[in-house]
DNA sequence: ATATGGTTTGACCAGACGGTCAATACGCCG
DNA sequence: CGGCGTATTGACCGTCTGGTCAAACCATAT
């Protein structure tokens, strides 16, 4: 270990933050090396050193951002919460993550589109002891009775657990996803989009629980 | 004038087609000039000779696939049609075609990412004799009165018609930006994904206008 | 038949890009 | 101090890629 690994990050890490900025900035296909090696303030050899190639690189970009966002969501889907408190957390929770990074939504699409191989991956992996693919199960037959119970209450009306997250998730995501058509669309310059994001973050999960009533 | 161009679709579109095809499936950046050609079966220079660069292409691309796409879309929200017939036009309408070219969005959004001055140029562009630009704010306007009215008749839920307008078409697109996850979430190999849509196609209208209620 | 103009091709080029390697710098330990 | 293993660098390489060009092609007009 060196010296300055007390003081400054792992340089490993700070290569990846480097990646993270520029392979979302270009897209993975659109990034050079150099580039990420300018952005770190390193020599482009070391990020071979630390990744072996770009698919190295591209793999472990696409990992960690793809882990900062699921889990958070996967979290709330399978907590005890009822149903309004779920999507009231989820839209704040997607809301306040997407605006900090809004390149996200676009570079995580285009990644599982051109490289679905990434995704098969990341599902295998094992995170604190367990696969992703294992998780997943549990949590929508969760929700899925969750839904039945208050569906036969007769406050709800009846829809698939599948059907729910993808909506709940894309009236979230989609604003980022087309942000640059947004904000030509609404003008004033990137500020019409933002003013749009906070009046979503005060009326969705409204407009959304609305469309949940029997 | 070739005799082959009456028989033979001319060369320039065949090459556009070809173009579509590997852009979507590379993305602009990873798309090689060579395999597009190959695609159209004609020699690399001709793509030069009849798009003189890369850029050019891919500009072409674009535009074509961005004024297929929006159009219809426009020309439903601002068609005299009530807004329950809107809805479901566009809920058809966008998951038809979409169903048909899954790539398109993922596609559409890498691109307003990393070259937002394409959009630019498509909104100053000419089509018809009038620019996108000022095409939007009149549609925007008449949704706007026509969802007024109804919202004082007391059959609608208050939305500004641009949140209205994010949100259905987030619930139409999504799916398809999302795709390879929800194919690997859902399993079955891509059939999961493919009866989610048509599932979708019977009853995204009706969640859409159930949220609309008062 | 031959000239003409747009179309199509194969060969080629310069630069960019991912990747490698031997040499150097550096912190640590005996 | 001196040796050792890791970290870091500059120089270099082979290949890929976008782009160019002169030559060949081909339907038509004269």
């Amino acid at each position: 270990m060196a010296k300055r690994d007390e003081v400054e990050r792992e340089t490993g890490e700070a290569i990846l933050d480097a990646a993270h900025t520029v392979f979302l900035r270009r897209g993975t296909a659109g990034a050079r090396m150099q580039e990420v090696a300018d952005e770190a303030g390193v020599n482009k050899a070391l990020l071979h050193y630390y990744f072996r190639s770009k698919e190295g690189l591209a793999e472990a970009v696409f990992t960690r951002a793809a882990r900062r966002l699921f889990p958070p969501v996967l979290a709330i889907m399978g907590s005890e919460a009822a149903i309004e408190e779920k999507v009231e957390q989820i839209v704040e929770h997607e809301l306040e993550i997407l605006s900090e990074s809004p390149y996200l939504p676009g570079y995580l699409m285009s990644e599982i589109h051109h490289h679905p191989e990434r995704l098969e991956q990341l599902m295998s992996m094992t995170m604190s002891g367990v696969s992703p693919a294992h998780l997943l199960p549990p949590i929508v037959e969760k929700l899925r009775r969750q839904i039945d119970k208050r569906v036969e209450a007769g406050t709800l009306r009846p829809i698939s657990p599948e059907q729910f997250i993808i909506n709940l998730i894309a009236l979230c995501v989609f604003p980022f996803a087309a942000r640059p058509m947004l904000e030509l669309a609404l003008g004033q310059g990137g500020r019409g989009f933002e003013v749009l994001i906070e009046e979503r973050k005060r009326t969705l999960a409204a407009f959304f629980l609305n469309a949940m009533r029997p």
